[in-house]
DNA sequence: CGCAATGTTCGAAA
DNA sequence: TTTTCGAACATTGC
């Protein structure tokens, strides 16, 4: 359930399943889920306290708590289900961290892969934890601006794609997203960030906020991944344009969609629209 | 069996 | 210091 639209509809989803509701009790199936406090204080923390509100950063989900903050990141299929009884709930091998709440609902984290994390850190402070501090602008916000953006670009002499990814310059693309955008920018992706032209990064600043946009409104996109109770109504996968879309035409000039490896990511682009003006390797 | 999969992090090498 | 590369985490499905 990973990047930007994903997490946004996740939010969303446990904004409405439970704000309001008081956890009861948790339970740990998988103790490396928690990276802090030790699994045994963060359930005693956790006992008690009322959810308050839902926020994300990046593609952080942050739970405000009375008294806590609890940062989630899903990474690669991590994803919430919600029950609204706990003798209706079912709980798979994938059910990694249980929260009983209090008027008998229950949230189970479920993850196939284990990848996802959960920490527990001062009230307010989530903006402290480490994976959040250095993040980049939010870029469907005020504060992604181009021309810091712009420049930002200049002073680098990685590839645009793993750069773009690192969520330094700005958050919220993924593998998706990143493909998408730079196809719309008609940027090659191992292209330098430096040798990009004050018009393509300025095409390219439009592109990530426009196809994150969208993809925000369509709910995410959703791929090789069950329907689940929380953010699975994404749509956003019949808009891809070179994501999954290898040997499809291309929309703009009907290429044929090539995949590539850059930066060890399967990597989706059109050879007519999207050229290296470097030469690389 | 081998490989790739919506992600991040860490250590080593350049 | 910056960037790059590979591995690691762990499981599933093609």
């Amino acid at each position: 359930m990973p990047e930007l639209p994903e997490v946004e509809t996740v939010r969303k989803g446990l904004e409405r399943l439970v704000v309001g509701k008081t956890i009861d009790a948790v339970t740990v199936l998988w103790p490396r889920i928690i990276e802090l406090p030790e699994v045994p204080l963060f359930q005693a923390f956790l006992s008690g306290q009322e959810i308050i509100g839902v926020q994300r950063r990046g593609k952080f989900l942050i739970l405000k708590l009375t008294d806590f903050d609890l940062v989630s990141h899903l990474r690669m299929e991590g994803k919430y289900e919600y029950f609204p009884s706990a003798q209706t709930a079912i709980q798979d091998k994938h059910t990694h961290v249980i929260f009983q709440m209090q008027d008998g609902s229950q949230l189970q984290y479920r993850d196939v892969r284990k990848f996802g994390r959960m920490a527990l850190v001062p009230k307010n402070q989530s903006s402290k934890y480490k994976g959040i501090q250095q993040l980049g602008p939010e870029p469907l916000s005020h504060d992604f601006d181009k021309i810091a953006f712009q420049e930002a670009l200049k002073k680098k002499t990685m590839a645009i794609k793993p750069l773009l990814l690192n969520q330094k310059i700005v958050v919220g693309l993924g593998n998706i997203y990143v493909d998408e955008s730079l196809w719309l920018a008609s940027i090659h992706p191992e292209r330098l960030a430096s040798s990009l032209t004050e018009r393509e990064t300025s095409l390219l600043y439009e592109s990530i906020i426009a196809v994150l946009g969208q993809a925000v409104e369509a709910g995410g996109t959703t791929i090789r991944t069950y329907a689940n109770a929380l953010g699975e109504a994404g749509t956003f996968q019949v808009s891809l344009q070179v994501y999954g879309q290898t040997g499809q035409p291309c929309a703009r000039c009907q290429t044929p969609i090539q995949k590539i490896k850059v930066a060890q990511r399967g990597t989706h682009f059109c050879p007519t629209c999207q050229k290296n003006k470097e030469v690389r390797r």
